[in-house]
DNA sequence: CCTTTAGTTGAAGTGCACTTCAACTAAAGG
DNA sequence: CCTTTAGTTGAAGTGCACTTCAACTAAAGG
């Protein structure tokens, strides 16, 4: 029984190209042995450290953020069924207010583009950062046309909110 | 009154810098008029796309796709309230996917986590691109336990779809 | 009028997440 | 055993969305 993968074995199964896996072990997100050959054999442990990964860069986190995840497994032994739910449910704030923003950008889009979103710096729509993934300051839905701009002064819009 | 913008005061009210304003006009999302001394002076129009382009990068637009979509708007005249609203409505399909994808994530990410996602290939969570954003071959939910692996033959997950 | 503040340009730099390349070596198959 | 396929490295390149820099000019304020 083959135990450990080879990097091309661990790309195909992972979706992963070999050059990104490399890419990560470089970052310290995954592991590998050696051979005598200075090939690289990867546990299988290592599979589900990948896929961690990439569903992680879903939710929209960041490489660095994902390895610091990743560092705070135990050490020693795999990492049991309640270590990767750990981990995860550390993402589900993240992945919640992701799927708030966005919806609430859903149900102000016509209503922000018609009117313009003067206010941009205060509409939710300007949430600064990756698509809506960053804890910054909270975001808030846009001002009824804060200036008195008659070019903008389109729709009047009804979704202000505290 | 004033009816065209410096850079600054453009900047100051849609909370863009000025260097990214001018990098949208090489991009050609934006246009300004000259002053004498070849500054630029922008129309107060040119608010409402600088909020658009922002809104729409929020979608998880290119500024590519964004500049399409602007070349779309009418030329002569000022963009009408219906013209944004067309805009906006050619995002929102974009959006309810986004959403979508992301609310799968979210109610199996414990699950999908804790099966190592051996099937990264067809997991929704492993939808390539810009965190959700596109619109490539259909995602899948993971199936169950694809290979018969005791490594990862974790949590039995119930999440299959067509 | 002079100083300060705001603007101009093209070129280069930044950060993220990789990929590509050249020049190799290792392992597997017939 | 030889060829093919798969692996190795460090350095450089890619694409996106900008920002920074140097060396200037324009406009505004007192």
């Amino acid at each position: 029984m083959p135990d450990s993968l080879t990097i091309g074995e661990l790309s195909v199964r992972s979706g992963v190209a070999p050059s990104a896996l490399r890419y990560y072990e470089r970052l310290g997100l995954i592991r590998a042995d050696r051979t005598g050959g200075n090939q690289r054999r990867y546990a299988r442990a290592e599979l589900r450290r990948v896929a961690f990964i990439r569903i992680s860069q879903q939710v929209g986190i960041s490489l660095d953020e994902i390895r610091a995840a990743l560092d705070s497994l135990p050490e020693g032994r795999t990492p049991s069924p309640q270590d990767w739910a750990r981990l995860s449910a550390s993402w589900q704030s993240r992945l919640d207010e992701k799927i708030r923003l966005l919806t609430e950008l859903r149900d102000n889009l016509d209503g922000c583009i018609g009117c313009g979103c003067l206010s941009l710096q205060r509409c939710v729509l300007n949430n600064p950062g990756d698509a809506l993934g960053g804890e910054g300051p909270g975001a808030r839905l846009m001002l009824p046309r804060p200036t008195g701009d008659p070019t903008l002064a389109g729709t009047p819009s009804g979704v202000t909110r505290g």
